[in-house]
DNA sequence: TCAACAGCCAAG
DNA sequence: CATCGCTTGGCTGTTGA
């Protein structure tokens, strides 16, 4: 039996996990705020190194950049003459080549972390990259400190490796035995019984999905171990456990938005697609915060006013709280603390931080009437999540200013909460907007502005960028937004993908990847895949109560379907399983900490519920009971209504007319969104100076317009993004 | 050639 | 007391018919 795992995950640092769940990601966030804010020099152990970090690395390029740099060494990615050492990982044939040239020593990651551990310079030997090792041993004693010559081009473009190794799995020799008897022990205590109340809570669950009574205990919820480090004073259930989780909330939240404004069509006048595009993004500050602050007294809020707030579950004052911050406020923000933060973290920034309940009741009467108030603006309007939407605004605003001020007004009237917006004629020219303006913000960018605007930003400040992608642009070099807007658009492309580089290049200069999707009136949302998920609190001790987990999961997916009216086709268990090594220090109070997914998934006919057993069968022998932290349980959605509207992503990649390609195909965005088709005007072509350019415009848009019959049909045949091909067919001539 | 599937990433 | 680490969608890459 096998299981793939990431080639490099390095687990002697269990607070930078790679590779697992989500879970992992939050760590990871974590991490990054705290290096952010850390960066005081510890001693001059690296002071006379120059470091150049290639490739993927574990731990990661970021957190040793900050190691080296605590240490007083200087860290490059790139080579450049003056570097001392080579840090790397998974060399690729071109790069071994030139590197097994190179009079400086190429070392593991390992070394870094060595000699920190050991606060001297260490021999290198031990470190050197094992592919190197034969050719390299001979040399490496006179190699450090060697000038080096100019690199070569192939040496410049760092590749990432993203190779997998197939590691085989070791079984705990226990297991099996564990296995057997927990299987001996599941007959015994008849697996009928299962079956029966399994049948009795299916019938109180779907009655309560109907008149939503909160559910009284029933016989297959969750039992917590005695003497678990998890405590509890009451047993929950998946449901139970939901109602207290800010995160489903949440996601329920944007679901909820949607289906309001189904049943709610808002009554604004219709955007005028020929006139100049124009979006607004409104988002409330702080969300969270600001509600929760809202429902206090008044004599309490004026003892808190500009006070560092944050909304958190914890209410204790005891230091070592690992409750996540869902939300602070501007005053906290200063101190360095950020949304998703744990609370001890925050309370190392800042003692003094308040914290305030959640009320989940109040964000979600709030959110109502904050969409209340968007109905009357336009006819459409793209919900993003409970506190935040883009409305399109195209022909509808003489006075953006004033149009922006009465608009705040008017929500702070009616829910007393603080919105920034941004104006912008993309999508993520508004997004940036009121990203700039927040908080109290009402900003609209040109798109001539947008492009300076952000030069200097970090590339992580562009929607769409999060950690993991930040982390390999700077492996290849790229830091700022600047530096992405003169990338080279192939690289992107290879390092990233063909599309996904394409959109990074295009958010850098304001071209939206993001499709406007207004809701449309009466229309029902249809999901891809419905989910249900609880990786908090689970800790199990037999086969029957995971039995009773999942099936308790599947009822939940199985409400969601009802309610939703939708047909689930597969199902697909992710069980999030205690990693080995696993470090206790690090994890979450209650929480799943490092997990390793193992995966199972298997085809429905008729009801979801009667899957607990069939979908936990083919993995059972992979993991012991005890060591479940939760599950995941997405539901792959029937029926599809096939997409009109895929995807299409603008290529531009000559330099040399730079500037009439962002224009034209600024044009070309703003008619997509505009009619979500470009039928349009394509006479504009005839305008482009450049022949060349011009030329090779014509011929894709032409070339697809005789293969398809007309524009229309082009677009609507954009299922070009599945595959390569397509891509390929449609913008071979532009690459 | 393409649908299906699995995995990773981002977002609030 | 802790603590409530969910859910959806888009893209990449692989596989197999
Ligand atoms: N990791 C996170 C991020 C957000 N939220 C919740 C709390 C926020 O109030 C709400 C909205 O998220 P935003 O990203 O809009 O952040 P805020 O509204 O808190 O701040 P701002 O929009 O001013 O940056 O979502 C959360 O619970 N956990």
């Amino acid at each position: 039996m096998y299981r793939i795992k990431a080639a490099n995950t390095y687990e002697k640092r269990p607070e930078d996990p790679r590779g697992n769940s989500y879970v992992d990601y939050r760590h990871k966030k974590q991490d990054k705020l705290d290096e952010q804010l850390n960066q005081q020099k510890i001693d001059d152990l690296f002071v006379d190194c120059v470091i150049m970090l290639n490739g993927r690395l574990e731990p990661s390029a970021n957190y040793l950049r900050q190691l080296i740099g605590t240490h007083g060494g200087k860290v490059v990615f790139q080579y450049m003459p003056g570097v001392t050492h080579i840090i790397c990982q998974n060399l690729s044939a071109s790069k071994f080549i030139q590197y097994s040239k190179k009079t400086i020593p190429v070392l593991l990651p390992k070394y870094i972390l060595s000699c920190v551990e050991h606060k001297t310079l260490l021999d290198t030997t031990e470190f050197i990259l094992p592919q190197l090792l034969l050719e390299q041993t001979q040399q490496t004693q006179q190699t450090q400190q060697t000038q080096a010559q100019e690199p070569s081009p192939e040496f410049r473009m760092s590749q990432i490796n993203f190779n997998y190794v197939v590691e085989p799995v070791v079984l705990d020799p226990d297991s099996e035995r564990i296995q057997q008897k927990l299987q001996n022990l599941e007959q015994q205590i008849k697996i009928y019984q299962l079956n029966e109340i399994a049948q009795i809570d299916y019938g109180e669950v779907i009655q309560n999905v109907q008149n939503t009574d909160s559910q009284k205990s029933s016989p297959t919820q969750l039992q917590y171990i005695q003497n678990s480090p998890v405590k509890t004073h009451d047993k929950i259930n998946v449901r139970e456990y939901h109602e207290q989780s800010r995160l489903h909330h949440l996601s329920q939240w944007k679901v909820e938005a949607q289906q309001f404004l189904i049943q709610n069509p808002p009554q604004g006048p219709k955007p005028n697609d020929t006139a100049a595009p124009l979006f607004m993004h409104i988002d409330i500050d702080c969300f969270f915060v600001q509600a929760s602050y809202s429902a206090l007294s008044a004599q309490q809020q004026l003892l808190y006013q500009s006070l560092p707030l944050c909304v958190c579950s914890s209410s204790n004052t005891g230091q070592n709280s690992t409750a996540d911050i869902a939300s602070c406020n501007y005053v906290a923000r200063s101190y360095g603390i950020r949304n998703g933060m744990w609370l001890r973290t925050a309370q190392e920034k800042c003692k003094e931080l308040v914290i305030l309940k959640y009320d989940f009741q109040v964000y979600s009467e709030q959110s109502k009437r904050f969409y209340q108030n968007l109905l009357d603006i336009s006819s459409q309007i793209m919900p993003v999540s409970c506190d935040e939407c883009y409305i399109k605004l195209s022909g509808l605003i003489s006075n953006k200013e004033e149009f922006m001020t009465e608009l705040k007004a008017k929500i702070k009237r009616s829910t007393g909460l603080i919105t920034s917006i941004g104006l912008g004629s993309s999508l993520i020219q508004a997004r940036i907007a009121t990203k700039l303006g927040k908080p109290n913000g009402q900003i609209h960018i040109g798109k001539e502005q947008f492009i300076e605007l952000i030069k200097h930003k970090t590339v992580d400040f562009l929607p769409g960028i999060g950690q993991e992608t930040a982390t390999v642009m700077n492996s290849i070099g790229i830091y700022s937004v600047g530096d992405l807007q003169h990338a080279q658009l192939n690289l992107l492309q290879q390092t990233f993908g063909e599309i996904k580089g394409q959109q990074l290049f295009n958010s850098s200069l304001g071209i939206d990847s993001l499709v406007f999707k207004p809701i449309q009136g009466g229309q029902q949302q249809k999901s891809k895949q419905l989910q249900v998920s609880q990786n908090f609190g689970v800790r199990l001790t037999t086969l029957l109560q995971l039995k009773q987990f999942i099936y308790n999961l599947l009822v939940e997916l199985q409400a969601k379907q009802k309610e939703r009216n939708q047909q689930i086709n597969r199902i697909i268990l992710h069980l999030n399983v205690v990693a080995k090594n696993a470090n206790p220090q690090w994890a979450k109070n209650g929480g799943c900490g490092q997990c390793e997914k193992t995966t199972s998934s298997c085809s429905i006919q008729g009801e979801v519920t009667e899957y607990y057993e069939q979908i936990l069968e083919p993995i059972l022998s992979q993991f012991r009971v005890e060591d479940v932290r939760g599950a995941d349980i997405v539901g792959v959605c029937g029926e599809q209504q096939p997409e009109i509207i895929r995807n299409k992503t603008n290529k531009i990649n000559d330099r040399t007319s730079l500037n009439q390609f962002k224009e034209l195909l600024n044009n070309f965005q703003e008619q997509q969104q505009n009619t979500n088709l470009i039928t349009g005007d394509i006479s504009q072509i005839d305008q482009i100076q450049d022949e060349n350019v011009r030329e090779k415009v014509k011929q894709v848009i032409g070339l697809q317009i005789i293969k398809r019959g007309n524009l229309d049909d082009v677009l609507k045949y954009d299922d070009f993004q599945q595959k390569n091909y397509y891509m390929q067919q449609m913008w071979g001539e532009f690459l």
